[in-house]
DNA sequence: GTCTATATAGAGATAGAC
DNA sequence: GTCTATCTCTATATAGAC
């Protein structure tokens, strides 16, 4: 028996952050919680105090453990995020036989985990990015980090399927572009279906690139 | 003379909010300005005395205008931000022969738009449809409007240009998602490049899906 | 490592004068 | 339509005890 191939990478990865709270040191339970809020309500919707409670962390440790106050926190808690999902791509590509499948399963999957999630989370990273492209040194940093492994997962793996680098680089780009947008459009109207519609151009959009540019062994 | 062909559009709506500070009522400055600064920080990131500030606009006449206080300018502001976005995209299709062109012109009119704000701006809607998405209803309702609008700019010049409208509308998702998409890595890494290679991307797959269906007259 | 108390600033909002 | 004063709330951050 296995759990339905579409829900599981990002629910496991939802789990472990759960489980975590009791086992993690405050202070990762602190970056956890940061890193699911700021995913939901961006980086000024989100206060200090909101972090603690649902981190289960004492209000008194966060400025030991991070000196520079809420800035810090974020900053880590982006590049948390951009590792885990880094890592759910890479291990969704894993299970799958064509990158098109492995897209679009990937896809079809976020749109289960936010519509899970009542369309209160999904685009880990946008919220922040955006808010803070051009207003904070620190965060724009952790966002471009955090988005260059997004990135570097997808092209690695395409790469890997036989892309040509320069096509795996493009691809990945635009997987990941339309994927975020897709996520706004699927919160805003409280619905799978503009996610699903993006799969299914996504899967359309890659396979006519791999049919064109690789020689299938 | 003409402006050039990709700056145009989006360049003539922001003078025209520009201009209008000093002709329209303070109410409309509100709003136009709040426009902007929504665009730029989102919901949370905006504040009150900002926006009168920006808009030249008494901070005494806020209440006066607008009784339901800041979510109710956000509200209004978003409308104006979707009408003036559908405007332009409808624009832009007039003045194209092929939806290819149409679309990749825009997309790349919109990236040296973003350049040319210092990267502070672009994408209009995704900061506060994604922060009240589930947090408040009334400007849930007005992204939704504002969203709805902008796809059917994209769903109706599509249509015109011979798309079937099942097509039209998967399409009109796509080019808006991987736009918004787009806009937030140019944004995050301060370059125009993410949006150029959403241009590229989006130029093939529309002449993909137009030479797959379409028999041109 | 964590607690409490507090500093300081800024937000959105209201009332009443003009 | 606009101004000023003020209320209330919450935010981040700091200091010092334990």
């Amino acid at each position: 028996m296995r759990s339905t191939a579409t829900s599981s990478p990002r629910a496991a990865s939802r789990k472990a952050k759960v489980d975590s709270l009791r086992t993690l040191s405050s202070r990762e339970r602190i970056i956890r919680a940061a890193s699911d809020l700021l995913e939901n309500n961006g980086y000024h919707g989100t206060g200090l105090n909101e972090i603690v409670r649902k981190g289960k962390a004492p209000k008194g440790s966060i400025y030991y453990h991070f000196p520079r106050g809420k800035k810090q926190i974020a900053a880590e808690a982006i590049l948390f995020t951009g590792r885990t999902l880094a890592e759910v791509i890479r291990a969704n590509f894993v299970k799958r036989q064509t990158a098109a499948e492995a897209v679009r399963a990937y896809v079809d999957g976020l749109s289960l985990f936010i519509q899970a999630s009542g369309f209160r989370s999904g685009g880990p990273l946008m919220l922040v990015a955006s808010e803070t492209a051009t207003t904070d040194k620190l965060l724009n940093q952790s966002c471009r980090k955090a988005y260059a492994l997004i990135l570097e997962a997808f092209k690695d793996k395409l790469s890997a399927l036989g892309f040509p680098a320069a096509q795996a680089e493009v691809l990945a780009i635009g997987i990941t572009a339309s994927i975020d947008g897709g996520i706004i459009l699927s919160r805003t109207y409280h619905s799978r279906k503009p996610l699903r519609t993006i799969a299914k151009l996504l899967d359309k959009m890659v396979q006519a690139m791999d049919l064109a540019s690789n020689r299938h062994s």
